[in-house]
Order: structure tokens, then C-alpha cells, then sequence
DNA sequence: ATGAAAGCGCTAACAT
DNA sequence: ATGTTAGCGCTTTCAT
């Protein structure tokens, strides 16, 4: 009778790649001799069927090898189960950790996840909610989106949506940020430790992010009564970014002695021109990073840095959003902050005499 | 007429998160007048409707913000347009470079991306792969897949695969792995600076890339009739994992002046543990990575060690994979193989008299 | 506790 | 060059 014993689905196996169809409601069904509704309440735990049923239903779809077919399933209830995510580049550490957490939260509500990269660029970003919203995606989770607050609030039209440190007045746009805190814990520390003469090397042109960031920097020096720091803009978000930008900084002001950056990673880079100029870290000039990402602690000498629990960002924002869709009213919570605080470690030390 | 001027599709945006159902085909038709069927020839891009016609659709799509339905459009055809990628870690920069060649691949072959991480896992790699078959997806890319070559075949009788790194018997199961030589590189290197005293610091347990890389620097090291390398393996895969490794190396044999390492983050866990002895490398050590993943040149010092074409290995597997999923007879092509070269840096040297 | 029929949005097969 | 009909696999009424 079942010949095939395992959860192999029948069907030729012989060289070439010719499949065949996976089995059907219908057929379990048919073999378990109960109707397709029946199966289909088992499938979806519907408590009002018999317990005997139940087993030999669930007995003739592991026979069959059946597996619920998501799509027809998507067509008739509208919902996916599926969320979709766009970051601007999974190799950037700090987004590899958002699409774990997210995972993270996806997995436990039963969850897929549609990943599409948009490289900053608006139009390849368009292009892809175009295509997340055509597999009707039931959420959609945005990490430095390049889209305009306006054509956001239009994608809210069609879907529920998440932005990840960005605030949007449009109330149905979720958001999960950092705590406002958290841009001035470098500068804080910094000048904590004696520094007078400061730097900051910039993110992302028109981010708003970056300018938030980089506005908290001058605040603090403000609040303490110093000048302003001088500010590298415009470099690439890199290793080589955070070269050239330290570079810049010290050509223009060679008694700089503390640094602070946008990410680790120009953080990483700013070490490594100044230690070929000869300098030492952090004897003299002291830098500090943000992000904390798990390479920072084993760099050369490890990073001071300000800590960003990157997976719980990921993590409440889908969930967030999960919630957010699930609710059939008005949602539960539309906004979510997680905690940062400053990671001490060897690239800062008091200003030398 | 057009009362939504815009992409945006009519419906309320009253406050709370209430969403209009997206328009459909029907729709579309009527308000282009014309049948459904040509609208779908439209969506499809048959050459076989007048120029006028396909305007007025489109035109009529554009203005009720049409989107074709992928759900359904699945349902019919059985090709979702969909391939799972499988993965043990986002978080992992090998596999972060991986997903952005199959993500590239992807998007010139319009193909849409679901990503699952197994952690290694083969309990959570079996439910993703239900999952992922669930979806309908058109193809699989599994890369350190913890199945078994029977329970891979099993997987290969219902939706079509390509493996990274492993060879797999069953002709239907694609592969693209790197070039056989590669994994002779790092030692042959050391050997040519005259080390003879060598160590080698394994990758994953259990894994038959890890066991072949671990051959290859064996093999080497018999073919110059040195003596075996020390090995430490079953440390934890990661730049702590390779810290405590090469301690051990170096508690066992203080005398070992070059190793080999399964890879760049054991390799900079590796390099941290002897500078952390006091001693200098590659003056008194020299070590050797395997990846070249984008943090290796920027290490301190730069690591020597052997570049796999990340982007190139992913671009590859996809591109076979959904070559051969198109291809209604055999497929095509069933291997790729990508070149890799040794990346000399500073982290190697000749060994010290 | 279970079943029959209708239909989700789309495309395939055949018209015309 | 365009339209009609049927049906993909599932869930949703509404029965029983």
C-alpha cells in the first residue's frame, strides 16, 4: 500500500530532474476517507475534530508526504505568513544582526522571510517593496530606507510596515529605535576622560540617523562649553571610509585626540590611519565606535564602543509588526526603544598630559 | 475618474491600520475594457497583443495600482519564481558574502529569495526545508547542509538543489564548490617560507569540507616528507574558537612557527593568542586564513590567506540552479567550480633562523 | 463533529 | 489579436 515508506512523496527518481506533483488535500482526503474540510481542520488545529479523526488523517498525510501548499493557502485567506526585509547590505554586520533577530522573532510566530537588499538606492528599493508586495507579504520590516516620508506612508496604505530607527509621523508606521540616549554616550565618555579636542566622522549622507547622530555629538560638546568637533562627512561607510576620513581629520587638525564615529566599522578603519601614521591608540588620540559588533571586541586593541543589542532591535521590531498584523483593531503598540549603553575597552584612555 | 491619482490603491487611511484588498486582474480588465486574458498576456509580456491594447492596460493598471497577485499566479503555474537559501548563519561573514552573490543571481533572474538559517542544526535544517518545500519554492541552495546524502536525495525528489562545497552523488543534486587545488595553498605557502614546524586548527565537526580541507594540508606535508601537522580541532568555529585553539597548539608545541587555519576567523582568533603571549607575528608565527572575507586585509597585521570568491559561489549556485529549473529537459550543466588564489599579507613571513 | 459548494486571482487550453 | 471556460489547492460560508 505505501510504498513509499518515509515522508518521500511518490514518483520517478530515475536520473533526470523530472518531479513529480506534490500530493494534494484531496488525496489525503481521499486516502485518510474523510472530507478535504476535514483535512483541512486537522492541518490547522481546529480542536472540534475527533480524536480518532484526527490520527488517521494526520497518519495518511504522513503516508502521502503532504505538505500545506502556502500559496494556495495565501490566495484564499489573503495572509502569507510571510514577512518581507529590506536592508541595505547583508554583508554589513550591523544588518546581518537585524535579519537574525528578526529571524529570531519570525521562526517563533511561524514566519518566512523574503530578504531583499536595496544598496541604498531608492529605485532598487521601490522596485523591491513592489516585489515583496506582489507576494503579499503580510509585513514589511525597513532598515535605512532611502524612500521619502510620503511614499512611505503610501506603502502603509497597502501593508503593515516596521522602520527600524527612523520615526514616522504616520501613525500606522511602526518604529523600534535606540534609546535617544545612546548618541551621546561616545562624547560623554570621551570627554569624561580629559579630551578637548574632538572629532567626529560622519554616516550616511542624508540619513537622518546620521545627522540625529552627529547633532548629539555637537550637543554634548556644547553642554560642556567646548568647541565644536571637527567633522569628516561624506567618506564611505567602510573599513577604507574610516581610513581615509581619520586621515582627513588629522591633516586638518593634527591635535585632535579623541574620535568618535558613526559605526565600528569607520571606527575600525580610523584606528588602523592612525596607527600608520605612527600613533598609538590609546595613548594618543582615543576613538570610540558605536554599534558593537562582534568583531570590535577582538580588533587591535579592541574598540570602546557604544553597544547596540542589534538582535533585540530586529527582534521587537518584528514582532512589532507581527503583532501589529495579527490584531484585527487598532494595534497594540506601535512604537518600541531598546537599551544601549558604552562598552569600555582598549581604543580609549585619558588624554596624555 | 482616477481618484487615486497615484500607485495608491483606493481605500481608507483613516488612523488605525484597516487596508483595502489590492486591486486584481478583473479589475484591471474592466476598466481597460477588455478581457482578463489579455491583461495576463500583458502582465506576461506576449509579444502577441496590439501595441494600442497593451497601453490601455497598462495605463489602467498604472492607475488603479495593479500588482500582480504571486500567490495565485503560483497556484496555477506550480513555479513560484521562489528559491530557499539555507544557510547555518547570517551573522557569519562567509555566508553573508554567500547570500549576496545568490541575491544577485537572483534579481537578474527575477527571482525572489527566502532565507532560513539552521544553525548547524539538523532538526531546525529538516524544518526549514518543509517549510521552504511548503512555499513552493523553485529550487534550493543549501550550503554546510547537516543532512545526510540519502535524506539530500530525499529533498532532490521534490524540488531541485545545489550544494556548496559538497559533492553529492545522486546526479540530480547540482554542486558548485571551489577548486580542488585551493585547499593546498595555505601550506604550500608556509612551506615555501621553510616552516616545518606546522599546525592546523580545524573547522566543524563532522563536516566533509572540514575533514578535506584538514587532508589537503596533510597531503601537502607528506608530499615534502615534513612530519604531520599538530591538529586542534573541535573548537568552537569562531574568532574565540581560534583564540583558544591556537593556545593549545602552543601549550602542546611552543615550537610551531607557521599554522594553517579552516578559516579567516579562527585565523584572527589565532593571531590575537600569540600576540597576546608577547610574541610577534609573523616573526615568530606565522598564520594563514581561508576565505578572504572583507575584515581579513584590514586585521592586524593583514592576514595572509586563501580568497574564495564568496560573491562568485553563491552567483554560481544560483544561476545553475535555476538554469536547471527552467530547462524543462536535462539540465544543462550539473557542476561549477570557482578559482580560489592565496592573498599573501602580513600575517606570514619566512620563518626566523 | 463533519461535509458540499463556492471562489480566492490567476493562467492553460482551446476557441474565435 | 483577443475572449471563454475550467481549475490550480486551499478556506469559507452554510448545512447536516
Amino acid at each position: 500500500m505505501a510504498r513509499n515508506a518515509g515522508q518521500t512523496p511518490a514518483g520517478s527518481r530515475s536520473g533526470s530532474a523530472n518531479r513529480s506533483k506534490p500530493p494534494t488535500m484531496r488525496q489525503v482526503a481521499a486516502k485518510a476517507g474523510v472530507s478535504v474540510k476535514t483535512v483541512s481542520r486537522v492541518m490547522n488545529r481546529d480542536p472540534a475534530v475527533k480524536e480518532s479523526t484526527r490520527e488517521s488523517v494526520l497518519e495518511a498525510a504522513r503516508a502521502l508526504g503532504y505538505r500545506p501548499n502556502a500559496p494556495a493557502r495565501a490566495l484564499v485567506t489573503g495572509r502569507s505568513k510571510t514577512l518581507g526585509l529590506l536592508i541595505s547590505d547583508i554583508e554589513n554586520y550591523f544588518f546581518a544582526g537585524l535579519v537574525r533577530g528578526v529571524q529570531t522573532a519570525a521562526e517563533e510566530r511561524d514566519y518566512s522571510l523574503l530578504l531583499c537588499n536595496t544598496d541604498e538606492n531608492p529605485d532598487t528599493e521601490i522596485r523591491s517593496v513592489d516585489l515583496l508586495l506582489g507576494h503579499m507579504v503580510d509585513g514589511l520590516v525597513m532598515s535605512s530606507s532611502r524612500l521619502q516620508d510620503d511614499q512611505v506612508s503610501r506603502v502603509a496604505d497597502s501593508v503593515g510596515m516596521v522602520l527600524i530607527n527612523r520615526f514616522h509621523p504616520d501613525p500606522r508606521v511602526l518604529t523600534t529605535s535606540i534609546d535617544a540616549e545612546a548618541v551621546n554616550l561616545a562624547a560623554e565618555h570621551l570627554i569624561a576622560l580629559g579630551h578637548r579636542s574632538i572629532g567626529y566622522i560622519g554616516g550616511p549622507m542624508r540619513s537622518r540617523a546620521a545627522w540625529l547622530r552627529e547633532e548629539g555629538c555637537r550637543k554634548v560638546l556644547a553642554k560642556h562649553k567646548m568647541r565644536e568637533p571637527l567633522v569628516a562627512t561624506g567618506f564611505p561607510v567602510s573599513i577604507e571610509g574610516g581610513y581615509s576620513a581619520m586621515n582627513w581629520l588629522l591633516d586638518v587638525d593634527s591635535g585632535i585626540t579623541g574620535v568618535v564615529c558613526w559605526n565600528d566599522m569607520l571606527a575600525i578603519g580610523a584606528m588602523r590611519a592612525v596607527q600608520a601614521r605612527g600613533l598609538r591608540i590609546p595613548d594618543d588620540v582615543s576613538i570610540v565606535g558605536f554599534d558593537d559588533i562582534h568583531f570590535s571586541a577582538h580588533a587591535n586593541p579592541p574598540l570602546t564602543t557604544v553597544s547596540v543589542p542589534i538582535h533585540r532591535l530586529g527582534y521587537e521590531a518584528a514582532i512589532l509588526l507581527i503583532d501589529a498584523t495579527e490584531a484585527e483593531g487598532a494595534p497594540i503598540k506601535s512604537r518600541s526603544t531598546v537599551q544601549c549603553h558604552l562598552v569600555t575597552r582598549g581604543s580609549t584612555g585619558p588624554v596624555s598630559q
